[in-house]
DNA sequence: AATGAATGAGCATTCATTCAT
DNA sequence: CATGAATGAATGCTCATTCAT
């Protein structure tokens, strides 16, 4: 977690209120950014979510930009971070590894996933740049699995960074149509894309009947 | 062209300034829709780009609302139309075609494409059923390929409905970071997702065959 | 007269509605930042002495800050475009002249007067520049005038500059207690003032008893 | 000295924090109401320049406008103060005296001399008035040399009490050009107003020996 | 078809001030 | 004495929209 909340225990629950605060602003910013795009948002609507007066949040944030900005950066450390201490099992094919830890966790925090590709624009340069960076460490993951696999023989990727932002965009689509107790469970979707995925990068089919593959 | 603008030119150029105007209207929201977000886009602001005061907009739309609509809808209504009238071999694998038309129409109309999918929020429930119903119609072309490539054999889809959104979202992705004269030319990104799609949904190699794959 | 408010009918009255708001407009931020000084003075009560909507100030004038200008770049120009047509007799001794000028036109136009010195340090510095170089157009005015006289032998002044300044803050300091009605009339206070400058700049009173001033 | 501060000092040095955070507090005040004005300076910018949060003011003045009457009050208090103890040579003319002291006086206090000209509109009115009144017993002091002067026939002035607010007037101007390093020096400008100040009220030359001037 | 002027609602932000800790 | 958090009101300004001309 590299939420700013996150900072809230340092010297003991000396002064809790103003970060269960902060947090809820955060909350509330999330999802009414979600729902209605960073412009269409006021401070007047979160603060009232927050339940408290508009100015109040200046004791929290210094502007709205900074709370896209909080809100975009943290996501994207997070997501990082749940990257690293990722727990599925590292026996399991690297490519298998990375869309079950991506359909996971882009289903899990769809709200902040979505604005941190929809808002982009609403950020100002720098911030922008800084998740800008990110982002392409995040892809820089797969980037680097499918020149691994490559160079094993285990996929076939004429440009792997084509690939990887084929296939990140493919699973990053999915929350957009996903609802939860429809036909197919996240566990059906996981296992769906995870095939597509695996194919689209498989090493090609042999020529149908050519047994001769064993090169 | 399904333009609104399109609908009244029946009379030659009778009345060609307001026809103009209304033309530069689509064309200046467009440009700004798809750079800040409609939210983030003032009448003033349109008004200036035209080079007309903020109310003369009204001349040609009822409100601000109105021009987004007609802009989404207009791009659902030229993108089907265009794909009734696609001119790509009908000699062509299925999925092929789509592919190829999806991706050239995409970079073609990036702002329109842009939009149609960012804005979607902003457009009230009556326009957004509307481009909703179009959407699930151009899914549906695709739904259709695979369900019938499966058919004969030529594709095997386990989810046709999923298999259709994740290659859309795969080839939506492309106008995002594709940037005219980079190292890849429109023509290299059209068969490296072209490939990419066909071996997603390529006939898993025949099971018969297999045996002798590193399992 | 150099107010905007001037250009006012130069297609004839086609227009005249916005012209005359713009001169209610000003007319009425003039007596309220006279009485309560710029920063006291919001935008809602100008609108509400003006009869109008907040927003419709901004049709009139771009900012606050721009009303302000208006006014203080207007009396300046003002102030010395009735100098140069004073129509006090020319045969008039020059320092009687400015002194009685100086003082009816500071009487007459006690706001303008009051709010080009007190509120100078709230004009942005661009404006401010202006405003300055104005006032020491109209400082060399009877700089001058000084000058003149004292090389002529009619007045003595060790630095015209100097005397130029404490002549001009003495006369402006009449209008913040002169009040109508009071015991002395305007004429009054003109010849007394007259009398305090003519002397103050006054040729040495010859060390009382010498005869020899016929120099 | 007639800070409020002074007032608590009796029992020597027990409380210094307090003693000196509220004389720090009315030092930054001084220095941004004499710079912005009063309504332009927030209580954040003093609590800032003091080093301490905005609350902590509320400790040691019950408003912002207690700050103002502060420094208001205790200004014309130091001021007749510092008359009454002033200690030029008492064999000196009351006028050269009294016009040496305001301008020394002046132009050591010119940030206290500042507002309590400028902001005089922004006290409450009890507080203007006791300030008004003080200025009053300020100003009477100068009509009454020039009472006593003109009776002994040293001065001659039609209304002293005019020529009071004159010559108060032009004297009081000094600081706002007056600046440190300049071509004149506090004393060369001693000199100057003195000599003009001593002008403007010296007796007419003996009309009987003034009939050879060119009338 | 376009303009200039207006409206009424709303915006992000700032303010002086309060008060429990 | 100082703080951090809050309030309630206000600020300058922008907005989509209307409408007489």
């Amino acid at each position: 977690m590299a939420n700013a909340a996150a900072k809230t225990q340092i010297r003991g629950p000396s002064r809790p209120k103003g970060q269960e605060t902060a947090a809820r602003v955060r909350e509330a910013a999330l999802k009414r950014f979600a729902a209605s795009g960073y412009a269409a948002v006021s401070m007047r609507e979160i603060a009232a979510d927050v339940g408290v007066r508009p100015g109040a949040l200046y004791n929290h944030f210094l502007t709205k930009q900074d709370i896209l900005k909080d809100l975009m950066l943290s996501h994207m450390a997070d997501l990082l971070e749940a990257w690293d201490s990722c727990d599925l099992g590292s026996d399991m094919d690297p490519l298998e590894r990375f869309v079950r830890f991506h359909i996971r966790y882009h289903l899990e925090k769809a709200d902040e996933v979505f604005i941190s590709y929809m808002e982009l624009r609403n950020l100002e340069p720098e911030n922008f740049d800084v998740v800008e960076a990110e982002r392409r460490r995040y892809e820089a993951i797969l980037t680097e699995i499918l020149l691994e696999g490559a160079a094993a023989g285990r996929y076939a990727v004429a440009e792997p960074k084509v690939a990887t932002r084929a296939i990140i965009a493919m699973l990053t689509g999915i929350p957009s149509w996903y609802r939860a107790g429809g036909r197919l469970s996240k566990q059906d979707i996981e296992e769906l894309y995870l095939e597509l995925a695996r194919k689209a990068v498989a090493p090609d089919a042999p020529p149908s009947l050519t047994g001769d593959r064993m090169t």
